[in-house]
DNA sequence: TTATGTGGCTTTTTT
DNA sequence: AGCCACATAA
C-alpha cells in the first residue's frame, strides 16, 4: 500500500515532488498538513530518508504538536525517531545554543520576554509611556527581522525620527549582550547571521538536514526565509506550504512577498496548487470568497467545495457586549440540545483577547466547559515569571533584568535606591549587577545595611549554581522554593483566594519540571534554557477535551470546528481602527477570511450596538466586512429586538426545562 | 530607604 | 479588572 495513495491527485503530486524547491498553494482547508505530514511518511518509508535529516518548521508549538502526532500515526510501521518538528524560534534556540561561542554568547545565555525587552526600552527612553515603548520595541523588532543591523538601520534612516529609533536598537542590542541575552527575534536573525558568516556551519547544518518543509509559508519573514536558504543551499530541498490570503502577520515583518520573491530567486520552483476544500459547507465557501476578492490577488485560486449547501450564515446583533455573550452562548446551547452535537465542536473567536472576559463570564454562569487558547500564556503569570527568574539567574550570572526580579521578590530589604546604586558601580566596572557585588566599588559606595542582603542573596545564587547540573530538577526546584519562603510570600500578598490560585500554579510548574526533568533526562539547567519557548497549553490540552474553545482569531488559525461563532464584528474592531488608520485593511480582511475558513458546518456572526470601552460606553457599527460576505449574507433590517435579554432568558429557561 | 496603600487610566494580533 | 505613578507610613 502506498504512502501517498489517500491523497488527491494535486495533494500527491505535491507529496511525492522531490526535483527541487517546491510551493504548495494551499487554500483554507485543502489538507495542508495532510500533505505535509504524507510527505514526512513517504521520504522515510518510501525514500529511505533518514529521520533525523528531516525538519518539518512550523509557526506555533501546537501546531509542531500536532504535526508529530500525525506524523507518527502515519508511520505506524515507519521509525520517525529523530524527526525534526519544531517552531521556527525552538530550531534557531537550538542551532544557536550548539553554535553559541560563534555569536559571542555563553551557551547558557538568557532568552529575553516581551516585558523584559520593554524594561530595557523604557529604561533608554526614560520613559514608562507604553505606546511610545512598543512602538520602539516593534520598530526595532521589524528591523531585525529584516536581518539589519543598528549600523545598517542607522544609515539607511531618512529621517530624524528614524535615526533616534536606530540609536536606540543600537543601545538596546548593546544592553542585550551585556547581559549575554538574546530576545525572540534573535533567535530567527542570529542563526542567519551565522550561516552567513560562517561556512563552516553553513556546511554541517546543511549535512544534517536533506529536507525542510515549512508550514504557513506566508507568514514568514524575511529572517525566516533568509535561514531556510542558508539551511537548505544549493540543493533546495525544501517544501514551502501557504495560502497567500491567510497572511495575517504583517506586523510581525512577514509578507506575502516572500511567496513572490521565491519564484524570483529559485526560477525552477514548482508550484503545485491545492483548491480542493474538504473542511467548509458551500455557503461558507462562497462568503469567504466572496470576502477575499475585494483583496488584490497575488495568486490566482479558486476554491471549491462538494460537501453541500449547508445552513445559511446568521448575523446576530445584540445590544451590548455582555448582551452579545449571553445571546451566543444561549445560541451555543440551544444549537447544541437540537443537534446533539459534542462542546468541542464549538468555537467563539474574537480580535483581541481582551474580549474573551464577557464570554467566559458567560459560559461559566451556564456552566458550560470550555478552554481558552492563545492570551495569556501560563508562563508569563507573575508568580511562575518571578520562579524563572530565579533559575535564570542561577544559569546566567550576567542576566540584569532576572537579577532584579529575583533579588526584590520576595522582599528581601533592597529597593531602587540601593539597586540604582550598583547599576552605577556596575556600569563602570563593564560588568552585569551580580559580578558587581562582590567588587571593591560596591563595598565603598554601597552601605553596610544595604550591601549584606545583597551579598547574602548572590552567595546564595551561588550554592545553587553548583547544586544546578548535579541533582535532579524537580528536588532542586522544591529546595529553592523551600529556601526563598514563596510560599508564605504568595500568601501574605493576596488574599487567600488568589494566593492558593498562585501557589497551585506555582506547584503545577514544579511538577512540571520534575517530569520533564525525569522523561527527558534533563537536569533543571537545561530545562530553563528551553522555557521561555514553551506555551501554556502543551501540559493542560488534555484536561479539558471536550470544551468549548475561545480564541482569538490569530489563535484560531490551522484549526477547524464545526460550528464557529465570530464576535465583536464591528467597525473598529475588525477591522481594528489602528489598522485602517494605518492603510492595513487588507490584513484585517485575510483576518476575517481566516475566521470564516474554519467553519465546517455553521457560521454565526455577532456584533453590538453599544459595548462598554474603559469606563464608558460608546456606540458601534457592525464591520463593513459583513456586507463583503456577498447577497447571500444579508444584514438583517433593524437591530433584531427579538433577542433582548428578557426573553432571552425566557428561553434558557424553557431550555434548560427540556434537558431537565 | 524600603514597603505598602490609593487613585487614575487603559485594551491588537505572538514567538 | 488590573497596572502604574505617586504619596505616605515604618
Amino acid at each position: 500500500m502506498s504512502l501517498t495513495a489517500a491523497l488527491n491527485p494535486p495533494q500527491r503530486e505535491a507529496a511525492k515532488y522531490l526535483d527541487g524547491p517546491l510551493l504548495v498553494l494551499a487554500g483554507a482547508g485543502s489538507g495542508k498538513t495532510r500533505v505535509i505530514t504524507h510527505k514526512i511518511a513517504y521520504l522515510i518509508g518510501e525514500c529511505g530518508y533518514k529521520p533525523s535529516s528531516i525538519a518539518a518548521i512550523t509557526f506555533t508549538n501546537k501546531a509542531a504538536r500536532e504535526m508529530q502526532d500525525r506524523a507518527a500515526k502515519l508511520t505506524k510501521d515507519v521509525n520517525t525517531k529523530g524527526l525534526i518538528v519544531t517552531t521556527f524560534h525552538s530550531m534557531g534556540l537550538r542551532m544557536l545554543r550548539e553554535d553559541a561561542k560563534f555569536a559571542e554568547l555563553k551557551p547558557a545565555f538568557s532568552i529575553l520576554d516581551s516585558a523584559d525587552a520593554m524594561g530595557i526600552i523604557s529604561e533608554i527612553l526614560k520613559t514608562t509611556d507604553k505606546q511610545e515603548i512598543r512602538r520602539a520595541v516593534s520598530r526595532i523588532s521589524l528591523w531585525k527581522n529584516e536581518l539589519k543591523s543598528p549600523a545598517v538601520a542607522l544609515a539607511s534612516a531618512e529621517d530624524d525620527n528614524a535615526r533616534v529609533y536606530a540609536k536606540i536598537y543600537d543601545r538596546y542590542d548593546a544592553t542585550l549582550r551585556a547581559y549575554q541575552a538574546v530576545d525572540f527575534d534573535d533567535l530567527i536573525r542570529l542563526p542567519a547571521e551565522l550561516l552567513d558568516t560562517h561556512a563552516e556551519l553553513r556546511e554541517k547544518w546543511q549535512n544534517r538536514l536533506r529536507h525542510i518543509l515549512i508550514d504557513e509559508y506566508q507568514d514568514t519573514n524575511i529572517a525566516q526565509y533568509r535561514l531556510l536558504q542558508k539551511l537548505t543551499g544549493v540543493r533546495a530541498a525544501f517544501t514551502a506550504v501557504g495560502d497567500d490570503d491567510q497572511a495575517i502577520y504583517g506586523w510581525r515583518g512577514a509578507s506575502a512577498d516572500n511567496l513572490k520573491q521565491l519564484r524570483e530567486d529559485y526560477p525552477h520552483l514548482h508550484v503545485v496548487k491545492l483548491e480542493q476544500n474538504y473542511r467548509s459547507t458551500v455557503r461558507i465557501l462562497k462568503a469567504a470568497n466572496s470576502l477575499i476578492s475585494n483583496n488584490p490577488k497575488l495568486f490566482e485560486k479558486r476554491l471549491w467545495s462538494d460537501l453541500g449547501h449547508g445552513d445559511a450564515i446568521q448575523i446576530m446583533p445584540t445590544k451590548d457586549d455582555e448582551h452579545e455573550a449571553e445571546s451566543v452562548v444561549m445560541r451555543l446551547l440551544s444549537h447544541k440540545f437540537q443537534h446533539r452535537t459534542e462542546w468541542r465542536d464549538y468555537a467563539i473567536l474574537y480580535r483581541g483577547n481582551y474580549q474573551a472576559r464577557v464570554f467566559e463570564q458567560a459560559l461559566r454562569n451556564e456552566k458550560v466547559p470550555y478552554q481558552l487558547s492563545g492570551g495569556q500564556s501560563f508562563f508569563d503569570r507573575s508568580e511562575i515569571k518571578d520562579v524563572i527568574a530565579y533559575l535564570r539567574l542561577i544559569a546566567n550570572s550576567d542576566d540584569d533584568p532576572a537579577f532584579i526580579r529575583a533579588v526584590t521578590t520576595p522582599k528581601r530589604g533592597i529597593g531602587t535606591a540601593t539597586l540604582e546604586k550598583l547599576g552605577q558601580v556596575a556600569a563602570t566596572l563593564h560588568v552585569g549587577l551580580f559580578e558587581a557585588t562582590f567588587s571593591a566599588a560596591a563595598a565603598s559606595q554601597i552601605g553596610e545595611r544595604h550591601l549584606a542582603p545583597l551579598l547574602e542573596f548572590c552567595n546564595f545564587i551561588n550554592r545553587f549554581e553548583e547544586r544546578i547540573t548535579r541533582e535532579p530538577a524537580g528536588e532542586l526546584l522544591n529546595d529553592l522554593l523551600k529556601s526563598i519562603n514563596y510560599e508564605i510570600y504568595i500568601f501574605d500578598q493576596d488574599d487567600t483566594r488568589a494566593a492558593q490560585s498562585k501557589w497551585n500554579n506555582v506547584m503545577e510548574f514544579a511538577a512540571w519540571i520534575a517530569k520533564k526533568g525525569e522523561a527527558d533526562e534533563k537536569n533543571l539547567l537545561q530545562l530553563t534554557q528551553t522555557i521561555a519557548l514553551i506555551t501554556l497549553l502543551e501540559g493542560r490540552e488534555e484536561e479539558e477535551p471536550d470544551a468549548v474553545r475561545l480564541s482569538t482569531l490569530h489563535a484560531a488559525k490551522g484549526l477547524e470546528f464545526g460550528h464557529v461563532f465570530l464576535v465583536g464584528i464591528e467597525e473598529n474592531i475588525l477591522p481594528h481602527r489602528e489598522a485602517v488608520d494605518e492603510g492595513r485593511l487588507e490584513e484585517e480582511r485575510r483576518l476575517m477570511y481566516v475566521g470564516v475558513t474554519r467553519a465546517k458546518k455553521s457560521l454565526t456572526l455577532s456584533y453590538c450596538a453599544r459595548r462598554k470601552r474603559a469606563r464608558e460606553s460608546v456606540a458601534c457599527d457592525p464591520s463593513r466586512f459583513i456586507e463583503e460576505l456577498g447577497d447571500d449574507v444579508r444584514m438583517p433590517d433593524k437591530p433584531s429586538t427579538a433577542e433582548t435579554k428578557a426573553s432571552g432568558s425566557d428561553r434558557l429557561a424553557a431550555l434548560k426545562a427540556m434537558l431537565g
